[in-house]
DNA sequence: TTGATATTCCTATGATTATTGAAATGAAGC
DNA sequence: GCTTCATTTCAATAATCATAGGAATATCAA
């Protein structure tokens, strides 16, 4: 991950229609979900989906496989692990104690404690 | 932390300057860095680099305090963690197999394996 | 108060981006 | 081959944003 992708990642997640898509693709899991039932899920028209499933695609946020008639799309989480990562670089170099609640506690991580 | 607020922060994100800024303030701790020393370090003007930590401190990412003739600015952890947090959501709902490698391992979370 | 330093405000300009509807493409079934 | 369905492309418009330089403000030292 550079600073340009970076870039392009936070710029596909600083719109409204986009960080829905992106968060409801996330819960669905890797199976995805088809540009149809986004464009419903999301409350905006076919073409605009389109678009912002281009762009989200284009910057490497979600991935997209034909399947029969539909297109599916799906979150790259493997994309998104490395946008944090990228984002809290060193941010522990000697001091784990200021960054593992910035990091570890992302809604599932297991905390130190519990682990 | 609300979609507005976060679709703020990810547009914050999504300038090259303001990514840099940030991430040296990541990096900088709690104690923060002077305007101008972030300036320098990110090669921009002083209006510049004012303009974009304005914008920083207004989505919540970054704290400003005077410290005599100059401001200090530092890196809102808290902030950033409930935009991780945010964008994670729900993601591990019966899956954490999938969602761990992309949130505990940001660069200093103790991976399961290790805790 | 005067001078020096640090930061912010203001104005204007150029560039990028979101949105819409209609038309076009690609795939499947009859 | 024709029809239907799902998605994408195209063209035009409106809105937002980055950058620069110069003026203005605030703090400190002498």
């Amino acid at each position: 991950m550079d600073e340009k992708q970076a870039v392009g990642m936070f710029g596909a997640l600083s719109q409204e229609t986009r960080l829905k898509i992106v968060r409801m693709l996330v819960v669905a899991g890797p199976q995805g979900m088809a540009a149809g039932a986004v464009a419903e899920a999301a409350g905006v028209s076919a073409s605009n989906v389109s678009f912002h499933l281009k762009e989200l695609e284009r910057v490497g946020l979600v991935t997209a496989t034909r399947e029969s008639r539909s297109i599916i799309y799906a979150a790259a989480y493997d994309h998104l692990a490395g946008l944090i990562r990228f984002l809290m670089e060193d941010c522990c170099a000697g001091r784990p104690e200021i960054c593992l609640p910035a990091t570890a506690d992302a809604g599932c991580c297991p905390s130190p404690a519990e682990a």
